[in-house]
DNA sequence: ATCTGCCGTATACAAGTGTATACCTGATTC
DNA sequence: GAATCAGGTATACACTTGTATACGGCAGAT
């Protein structure tokens, strides 16, 4: 079974909790574990060889609690704009429901372990290609090649995750990061539609 | 004196030499860095009271060679394009250059010490500001408001700063990184310059 | 009723860590 | 010429870390 039980899910919730205190996952002791999760420190070794094998598990963890929240964000849209406004709430509301998952991502993505940075790559990854199908499906920007749409969206779940970090820590500046997320998606998906034009040229007809 | 001379010095080598090893800044221990550095580990208190302090002074050592680095930036470009095509060609050359810099920013601005993020940040910040500045000074972009040239500039630097590890550890797709980079800012200005235009609108007119 | 695994515990060890105290040496300063 | 002081060293302490070995209880299967 996948549900986790007893001394195991202990430690990843311990794992979490830290992490959300301003740690990182490749930090995290055993014996630290331990104490948190209120067990004995050899009890880690019931359940993970190492310590990385329990960074790749806590991964793994977050991963598919992110999909079953990703999932959530088929609905329905009239327009790009709309899409997009609406993409952008979620997925920040996402962050702030999941802080621990969050900070995790963002702080492996380019921590020092090879193995987590290659394994969140591919995770970002395939978010990036189910956003990019999830908008050539429902057709919402015309005239944009597919692989430029998959490359818009790659771009763009680099960005929010970057800006995720400020968003947790700096309510007040909320909206603020969440209208400028917006303009980040629209301005690249109609620089898109003219990027064969000068400068020059898009003055001229705007 | 500015100059660095003696232990100090090796120090805060052995520390870029470590970083560049793939290990973190706020990870490194006293002893490790002595050892690194040939020294005997009480040397250290010598120089930095702790390794707060030292974490600050090697941040402030490496932001004082990104700015010597950054003026040589300004050169001359016939239209927007190509400066962004320099401009792009010329920062990651940089990081090429500057591997332990490079990582150093990369890790801390999402690291564990809030300390360090916010330095890096205002760092960041001065750059975008520049690169701003320069983009208004010499008229490379026309019709964008001073605000959005600033923002863009922003935007553009946190995902340079993004795509930096892969740049430095992918030499196979150092050339794709650089185009994709060129085409996120082209899009971006491109895009501000439309940003008031429906999707439909842009399609009627491009 | 016994055996086999799983899960948790207790003790122990070698190694590494940050830091305090004290000592040495070569310049610089008065 | 003596004194001061920055820079480097040696030893020591208390503490944490990962891990190995060994022991206990409780399930389910035989």
């Amino acid at each position: 079974m996948s549900v986790l039980t007893g001394g195991k899910l202990k430690l990843v919730q311990a794992a979490l909790t830290l992490i959300t205190e301003s740690r990182s996952l490749t930090s995290l002791g055993l014996r630290e574990l331990a104490r948190e999760a209120g067990l004995n420190p050899n009890t880690f070794y019931r359940h993970f060889r190492n310590l990385d094998e329990f960074g790749l598990f806590v991964l793994g963890f977050i991963a598919q609690e992110m999909k079953s929240g990703v999932r959530e964000l088929r609905r329905m849209a009239e327009n790009s704009d709309q899409a997009a406004q609406e993409t952008v709430a979620f997925v920040y509301t996402y962050f702030l429901n999941n802080p621990a998952a969050t900070t995790i991502a963002v702080r492996e993505l380019h921590g020092a372990s090879p193995l987590l940075r290659r394994a969140l790559e591919n995770q970002l990854d395939a978010s990036a290609r189910e956003m990019a199908e999830d908008i050539i499906e429902r057709q919402l920007v015309a005239g944009i090649a597919d692989s430029t749409i998959l490359e818009i969206s790659r771009m763009t779940i680099r960005y929010i995750l970057f800006r995720a970090m400020d968003y947790l820590e700096k309510p007040d500046q909320r909206l603020a990061i969440r209208r400028e997320t917006e303009r980040f998606i629209n301005r690249q998906f109609r620089g898109a539609l003219v990027e064969h034009l000068s400068p020059a040229e898009i003055a001229e007809r705007a």
